[in-house]
DNA sequence: CGCTCTCTTTGACGCAGGTCAAAGAATCGA
DNA sequence: TCGATTCTTTGACCTGCGTCAAAGAGAGCG
């Protein structure tokens, strides 16, 4: 494993930079971002970020790994919020209460950036790019937000399994990993939970979708056999390549 | 009507600007985020603030009646995204992409301050507090949105509507207008679409409710009779009063 | 004021997907 | 390497809510 090399990897020689800071920073602005950014050790699978009722105090940016949200409702069972990939940033859902409303747990060993907010607020007061990049990032999180709310308040299983298939399939590309070819890093009940649909759902889904010649499924590997099908089934256009 | 005279009421004198400004802004501050507000006409019930594809340039704050937003999906069909009341504000989910992605649309009359995104990126670097507030609205924005994703996700129809009128409940109580009795400014079209519900089974479960004594129905005037139970329908507690 | 259009309610019926049960398959710790 | 635990799949059955249909009830307009 490299993760020991990437462990101390500066901001300028990450290779996500351009998917977790602002495009367009000076080689010194990224030097003072660099150095407010804690690198702690990797978290093995299982291993909690932050957890319901702590305290706020950064957000996160996914080095390496992935990480699930989710909160406890009432009668304590788990919702599944969102999954984190590489480049993609959590904990931002806290700013307001100043205390973390959900729990976030490491599906694989991950790596992961801990920014201070209180440096962010700072830096986003003299570096206006990077005050923007936070308006963006939180715009765009209300937006990926309310696409969920449609496939849960609209869409059948299929609608919304085909979706998300898709979304990760997106993601994974832009992180220059192969779009038709991965590993789900959550199990079968997080997939079921985080789209309102029983793990049976999933599962039998899944089957469908690879008797139809759409997937091939093999435990957590998946591979995308027919892309158009699969836009097809979850409506979506594939104009976002 | 008075609507004329509050047409160009101040943030200073607004009833409301506790609700949509920061608590702790100097008369200065207050003028300065003043003098960038504009004050359009009313809208009349039917008429749009914003729609999908137009340019972003603007947020906005509700100041009286009601709006919905909704996004078009891709068979033409509604998908309602939120409804928002005097004091909440609207438009942040542009801010990445910088055009609307959904669209505005008046209950019924209502008036709204428009604030050019551009002055408030440019005061919020001057305003630590404007800031701040920024990220607190859009941080809560999440929130809610999550919340909801947690309703569709797992609830059913009949908590579902009992947890939409508990929350309507208590943003009519922070507006100090009744949190007993209100009006709905949506149809029961509205609701479902919202809820993920066919209309019918929202008609179907207010008149359930109705005649187990927790809720009065007449129309679009409702009167909870018995919030516990409502609380205990909605799986709500009931401790934010 | 009456006509039209939209909204709401109620009933009958069917099905997508939930629940229960049980048998593999995979993962993990010692 | 082996047992234990957790995850996944499949089948059988059932139910909450969607759909269809139709009758009121309002609301807006000429």
């Amino acid at each position: 494993m490299t993760s020991q090399s990437k462990f101390t990897v500066s901001c300028q020689q990450c290779g996500l930079n351009e998917l977790c800071l602002p495009n367009s920073l000076t080689i010194d602005e990224m030097d003072e971002v660099d150095r407010v950014v804690k690198r702690g050790k990797p978290l093995q699978r299982g291993e909690f970020l932050y957890s319901t009722g702590e305290d706020f105090s950064s957000i996160y940016a996914v080095r390496s790994g992935s990480i699930k949200v989710f909160t406890i409702d009432d009668e304590g069972e788990e919702q599944v919020i969102g999954f984190y990939l590489p480049g993609e940033l959590l904990g931002m859902d806290a700013i307001d209460s100043r205390l973390h409303m959900s729990t976030a747990k490491s599906m694989e060993t991950s790596s992961v950036c801990e920014i201070p907010f209180d440096s962010i607020e700072d830096l986003s007061t003299s570096i206006r790019n990077l005050q923007m990049h936070m308006y963006k990032l939180l715009s765009r999180e209300i937006r990926i937000d309310q696409e969920l709310q449609m496939l849960l308040a609209k869409k059948t299983a299929e609608e919304r399994i085909g979706a998300f298939l898709m979304n990760l399939s997106m993601r994974y590309e832009q992180r220059r990993l192969s779009s038709t070819r991965f590993r789900l890093p959550m199990a079968r009940s997080d997939i079921g939970n985080y789209l309102g649909l029983a793990v049976e759902t999933v599962s039998r889904i899944f089957t469908r979708m690879q008797t139809m010649g759409v997937l091939r499924v093999e435990g957590k590997e998946v591979e995308i056999l027919d892309r158009q099908s699969l836009c097809n089934i979850a409506h979506v256009r594939d104009e976002e390549i």
